[in-house]
DNA sequence: CATGAATGAGACTTCATTCAT
DNA sequence: AATGAATGAAGTCTCATTCAT
């Protein structure tokens, strides 16, 4: 019954102490050894399971983006006002980043060294805003929206929700999901001016 | 005449030939040599102006930040409105982002390994965050903008900067600064909401 | 069978090869590869099993002069006359140093450049000395010798031990241990006066 | 005047320089800097007396030699007893070893890296103690001393002048050096036994 | 003559990766 | 399958020496 003892158990383990060590420590000044610690397994064994430091980094960050994308995506969001979809996208990303501090705390790092990383990662983030840029496009089609740029209007969306990403990294905010997305919906729908 | 003889001057040459290749390849994948070698001297000779590797970084990070402030800075902007003045700050931030590309690739990093420099980076954080709410303040006070949530408000704003940055990094967005300023000042005033 | 394969074992090959290297070349012109190359492994090894080069050499000093009191220590020494006790510090050290020359040239050199090793040296010292100081002390009471200055009594028997290793180390003189402890005892003894 | 302006003097300067620093730091642990500094030279000066690190220590030494037997050479030597040359000896040694604390403490260490400088050093040594079997074989001819072996004999009597040294360097031994060579000789000439 | 800025060879040490057990 | 001892490539930093001024 204990995971740790199956095949895929193991990899999480692996997966999750990487996430740990990594986001405190960053890339560079983890050891795999000290992952190998956190898991509870040894050094070599690691390499059962990923290739490569690069790789265990990598696999990593695609199953945190899976996870974020899964966390995201709802299925009666289709139905939704675009303003209820902005507020539903706040809190989900809110509520992800708060559950997951170490991950998201490596995931929205922008410093990918790697080429390949950062091709990876270029592709994931044009996959958001395009998906965002469809997301607006269809508000104002339906006419509940301005006819705005829509580059400029996911530009300052998804500053939000990268904005919205940082106070949870760097201090401890403690706040209502719910509520701060519904405020900030507000203010993105209808600005500071009065 | 050349710049390059004089003991400033050096130095100026090795922070510039740091921030090409540091923003290149990060601070890790960075060797002194690389720096030298782009500076056009030995790899001793940056240990004459900077005691460590770490140390040169500091300072460059420190440098950028001065510049970036000063370039902010605006004698006439305590008379604006707060509109004139959100409209100056994405126009001198994107002026300043784009004609300093590989130095804000660095500066808007926030992967920072060594413990001093996250301190550090946390205090000019806050600085510029305190900032914004003073702004936002002003304005609510005037009566200028609605009776919102600064907290929010300045996430807002700051989301926006950040996402001001990110298409300069990433893409090669060929964009009129002022134009583009005065669009986001308005989203940002008036919101999506018709 | 070979020792070389357990951990202690090990350890024990690298501590013999650094004498090796380190008496023969002094601490600052050893280079760590030379001393792994001699021991018959990688140059990393060695930090597997010491944290420094200068750890290396205090454990291997450690070592040594555990090994050279050992050597001196003498159940039965207690019951003998100052003459016989004289007579047999000189012959323990005598083939001790002939059986040890490497590791004697290292520990009675007194250029120790690190802080902590000349403390360490100088309380080894000052142990040997009031050893020696006791023995002549006892000899005193007892009325085997004369009433002499214990500190300048001591001088001369540590300089006669001291000058028992320079012609060991320096060139190769052959002798016989008992022989010349017997003679320098008798020296020591009665002096070169008739 | 001033005898930092001339050739010779500055080159003095130098060595006086070398001496106290490499006496506090030991050889590899000084820079040539340093040595500048405490002439109050520029680092390039150096180079114009001497040609490397290694030859300014090498010519420090000589000097040093030479200056210790000048000390010891006397004129009158020649006329006295084999008991007033060694008291003699020992309190020249004496005297020269506490007016020259920081040479002394260069000159006999005998940590010697460099295979040229041990052979100069072994020259010397050999010097030495030709000169002290001399002196006792003489001893031994006139009927001063007792037929004892030459080479013991030089054995203790260098030995005492080795110890003689090392309270001066380790502690601050403060002593009437008449009265201790009138003591040691007493020692060496007579032994211990009663 | 004197200088000190510039240099680059060289040494310690780290750590991802391998592989024999 | 799991391990961890062994490895050696690679990178930072030091400092004796040079040479243009």
């Amino acid at each position: 019954m204990k995971e740790a003892r199956t095949k895929a158990g193991k990899r999480d383990i692996i997966i999750a102490s990487a996430i740990q060590v990594f986001s405190r420590k960053g890339f560079h000044n983890t050891r795999m050894e000290e992952i190998a610690l956190a898991a509870g397994i040894g050094k070599g064994t690691i390499y059962e399971y990923f290739s490569s430091k690069l790789q265990l980094f990598q696999e990593m960050l695609e199953t945190g983006v899976e996870a974020y994308y899964n966390s995201m995506s709802n299925e009666e969001l289709q139905q939704l006002s675009l303003r209820k979809k902005i507020r539903l996208m706040f809190e989900s990303h809110l509520k992800f980043c708060h559950e997951n501090r170490e991950l998201t705390k490596i995931m929205f790092q922008n410093d990918f060294f790697d080429q390949e990383l950062k091709e990876w990662s270029f592709k994931i983030h044009k996959q958001k805003e395009g998906h965002m840029k469809a997301l607006i496009q269809e508000g104002i089609d339906r006419g509940e929206i301005k006819d705005v740029d829509v580059n400029l209007a996911v530009l300052m969306v998804s500053g939000v929700l990268h904005s919205l990403w940082v106070p949870l990294g760097l201090e401890n905010w403690q706040i209502d999901p719910t509520e701060v997305s519904v405020q900030l919906t507000d203010l993105v729908m209808h600005g500071l001016a009065r």
